[in-house]
RNA sequence: GGCCCCGUGGUCAAGCGGUCAAGACAUCGCCCUUUCACGGCGGUAACACGAGUUCGAUUCUCGUCGGGGUCACCA
């Protein structure tokens, strides 16, 4: 049998980091097994329902890469997958659940409702209107009392099923409630419309996370009522923020669009992901989209809960940066190059070639070059440096030489700049680092810079240079 | 609290009765070097605890502890 998965978010913010690896999964399993991805939206609460939700979802799983088979924006023989457009649907087959005994009509009301909880608002369905007679269901509904159908959970017996990543699972039934199938409002809840839908939509593999694993088995009552067969469960294990809170939009954590804006590389992002909570046979972590399909496997996940480490993104992130093309890191670092102060007023490409062996995530991009637009008094321990066996008072030796010696340089270019450097240490009878460290610290007044001294002198020009070789003197005379 | 699930270094994670318990990130040190970064080499660092089962447990069972999830006309 064709393998068919689905990612089914409800549009209510969005898209963070967990969902989208619950997208991943189903995408990378169908793809693996050469199956289908459908994309439906479970949009039933129109009371959490966000404005621009759907687009961000459309978009996000665009901009990943994981592209649907079928959805509301692209279409299917399944359709509609949207939810709030089948409530035909879902009373059509509620109703038939209630013929079958699977469920049953309630009319209770709040207050009764209320009344069967205690002090701490526990306290399950007491099953009341099950037990009302044919009669008295058709007279209420005649009448036009407001109703809910509520699934008729065995109160005896307990339900088993094998998940693919959990092994097996087991819950009594007596622990389940007789939940709300169908709203009031006549519109489902998630747990009808989950089993109505994954059923009609041919769906064999429901993958989705580990919060489902305890009310799986109520899902199984109905697919065993409607005599469907039911599909073969994996359970995802969270993405913590820490080792006790998930990792959620309320508590501010990133979200991939946020990560996106930061500037970690997309593919990235999603390799780093995949890796949360999966792991290859291989030891290769660093994986294409396509490798990541090509590798996918049930047996690779695990289902213990996973901390989103930022410190290995961001190394993954740098990876993909230095194996892209000179033009694609143009292309993706440009927005993040205007930040700077010194956007603008020198050559992009002279900048883009520094930046990018050093850059892991773009917006790193500014603090690493304003150093060519902000020069003032530093601090003259920088040229202390044990290693090259400079300090202040090496730097007064070396700095007025440097000046003399570069201003005999005609044309600024890394390699004449640094041969010219070189022969001036050697005239001074000094070690090349002792210059080299002095008149990089005195070009940028920084401790670390992305490159060496003849580096620097070649980005900043002849006239900068001079100009602030001039300045570090001064400073260090003061 | 009841029920379900989880528990290998700081983090991700391999392992599926016998291993000196992989690998990656981070961290530390060394090398390379024109600082930084890249790259190369190396170090520190883990089976939550206690009982079983077994010739032998990280691996199987039970308990303890710790953590997460779930108990809605939300998904």
């Amino acid at each position: 049998m064709k393998v068919r998965t689905r990612f089914a978010p409800s549009p209510t913010g969005y898209m963070h980091i967990g969902n989208l690896r619950t997208a991943l999964y189903g995408y990378l399993y169908a793809k693996k097994q050469g199956g289908s991805f459908i994309l439906r939206l479970e949009d039933t609460d129109s009371k959490r329902y966000v404005e621009d939700a759907v687009q961000i979802i459309y978009d996000t799983l665009k901009d990943a890469g994981i592209r649907y088979d079928e959805g509301p924006d692209v279409g299917g023989d399944y359709g509609p997958y949207i939810q709030s457009e089948r409530a035909a649907i879902y009373r059509e087959y509620a109703e038939k659940l209630v013929e079958l005994g699977g469920a049953y009509y309630c009319f209770c009301d709040k207050e009764r409702l209320e009344s069967l909880k205690d002090a701490n608002g526990v306290g399950r369905y007491d099953k009341h209107c099950l037990h009302l007679s044919k009669e008295e269901v058709r007279e209420k509904l005649a009448a036009g009392v407001p109703y809910v159908i509520r699934q008729n959970v065995p109160a005896e017996g307990s339900g088993t099923y094998e998940d693919l990543v959990y092994g097996t699972v087991t819950v009594d039934f007596k622990e389940i409630e007789d939940g709300v199938l169908l709203k009031s409002d006549g519109l489902p809840t998630y747990n009808f419309a989950n089993v109505v839908d994954d059923h009609l939509m041919g769906i064999t593999h429901v993958i989705r996370g580990s919060e489902y694993l305890s009310s799986t088995p109520k899902y199984n009552l109905m697919y065993d009522a409607f005599g469907w067969e039911r599909p073969a469960y994996i359970h995802l294990p969270p993405i913590m923020k820490n080792a006790h809170e998930k990792l959620s939009k309320r508590n501010g954590d990133a979200s991939y669009q946020d990560l996106v804006d930061k500037g970690y590389i997309k593919e990235a992002i999603i390799n780093y992901i995949a890796l949360l909570g999966w792991s290859p046979k291989s030891n290769q972590e660093k994986m294409s989209l396509a490798e990541l399909e090509e590798n996918f496997s049930l047996s690779g996940l695990n289902k213990s809960p996973s901390i989103f480490d930022e410190p290995k993104l961001r190394w993954l992130s740098g990876e993909y940066v230095r194996e892209m093309s000179d033009e694609k890191f143009a292309q993706l670092a440009l927005p993040f190059l205007k930040r700077s102060k010194a956007y603008g007023k020198y050559p992009d490409a002279a900048l883009l070639k520094i930046l990018k062996p050093r850059v892991e995530v773009l917006e790193d991009i500014p603090s690493k070059i304003d150093f060519l637009e902000e020069y003032g008094k530093f601090d003259a321990g920088l040229y202390f440096n044990k290693k090259m066996k400079s300090d202040a008072e090496i730097a007064k030796v070396v700095l007025p030489a440097a000046a003399e010696t570069l201003k005999g340089v005609e044309t600024y270019e890394n390699a004449a700049l640094y041969a010219a450097l070189v022969e001036l240490a050697q005239k001074l009878g000094m070690k090349n680092g002792q210059v080299l460290w002095c008149v990089r610290v005195a070009l940028t007044g920084r401790e670390n810079t992305p490159g060496g001294a003849s580096e620097m002198a070649e980005l900043l020009g002849k006239e900068r240079c001079l100009e602030r070789l001039a300045k570090a003197q001064a400073f260090l005379n003061e």
